[in-house]
DNA sequence: GTCGGATAAACTGTCGACAGTTTACACATC
DNA sequence: GATGTGTAAACTGTCGACAGTTTATCCGAC
């Protein structure tokens, strides 16, 4: 099973309790154990963690970020619920995004990357079930993105890379046994392949 | 002169503090009163604006979100510091995410969305500086995006809306007189012209 | 006069508390 | 049994405070 995640940056790099209840919640979420729709009070998450509200708050802020909760008018916070047109939405941006991190990455195409790009296609081909290829898949895409050097594509790409992790769990959650979504999937990922796999 | 930014959304949509201080912070920065490095501490911002830091640690989230400001190691804020780098990551990221946005207005081009790019046009013919041109141009771009109902494209466009008029500002300020910053200011705004403006 | 170190000031991260508002629940009414 | 209502519980937004750390200042050594 791929780690979920790198430390990434929120205020300061130093690790603060906001992110490290961040990275528990967005782990939640992804994985379902926290359902879509559900609620997120502040004293809850607070106790749940043995700290005060002012880091989970800062903490709620950087999940609507990455776009894995959201407010509603009164301020409170729940689980995103996606719906269909969110995935095409989410999926359009991420080929708007993807073909202008190649562009940059073939520039820099150096054997530290290739290495990274080898080792994740190898496991890749090791992988035991479509979930672990498809969250695979989506990490050869942030390696890419993130050779890109481009800071601006790389913040975008954080900001939608949770809700990727978060539909593949949804769709093989829900229909981990549907050959049709099974499909899908492979056609998805295959799409998400580099386009120009260089050969040198 | 126009307006420099309707309300949008933070945590919640009701009128919270943190709203405020985002605001009055964006346009500082954006009008230069603020200069780039400079250090914004949250005592000094609570006292000016005469609330506790609370409200004002969730505004500087929301600035670093719009790359107004950056978090160093140590969580200090300062008012960022674009490098020509910056710009070109800047622009590179928008002439990527436009064309996404003008394939989907086109198939909602209604009156309304039409009467309000007219009207905007109707005010850059009349305007009487190039510096505000520039922001009619931008103010355009943000109606076809917002108009494209693409929820995570508009997200995008937000992150670095207020950095393009950070770039203008500072264009127009620090070269105000030079003929050549004149030519490219005008090249970026007719590269940024909807491509197929329709005619009907 | 310059450099280095000690001391003071300032700042961030975190905490617990309170007011005002919203939601949930129990109870009475039809 | 369904419905409306009033009260209690819960929640958000905001505040002031404190500890630990970083930065600035001042003073002495050279």
């Amino acid at each position: 099973m791929p780690l979920l995640h790198r430390p990434e940056r929120a205020r300061s790099r130093k690790k603060n309790l906001a992110h490290r209840i961040v990275d528990t919640v967005r782990r939640e979420i992804v994985k379902q154990e926290r359902l879509p729709g559900s609620k997120i009070s502040e004293p809850m998450l607070a106790e749940a963690y043995g700290v005060s509200r002012a880091p989970v708050r800062e903490a709620l802020l950087q999940l609507e970020r990455e776009g894995l909760v959201v407010f509603d008018a009164v301020g409170r916070t729940r689980v995103v619920e996606m719906t269909p047109e969110d995935f095409e939405d989410l999926f359009e941006l991420r080929m708007t995004l993807e073909p202008a991190a190649v562009e940059h990455v073939t520039n820099r195409f150096d054997a530290s990357l290739r290495s990274r790009l080898e080792a994740n296609i190898e496991a890749m081909a090791e992988a035991s079930s479509l979930a672990e290829v498809s969250w695979l898949d989506v990490e050869f895409h942030t390696i890419v993105m993130e050779a890109s050097n481009r800071r601006r594509l790389i913040a975008t790409w954080r900001a939608i890379h949770s809700q990727l992790l978060l539909w593949l769990s949804t769709m093989h959650q829900a229909h981990a046994e549907s050959a049709k979504v099974r499909d899908i999937t492979l056609r998805i990922a295959r799409s998400m392949a580099l386009p120009q796999r260089s050969s040198g």
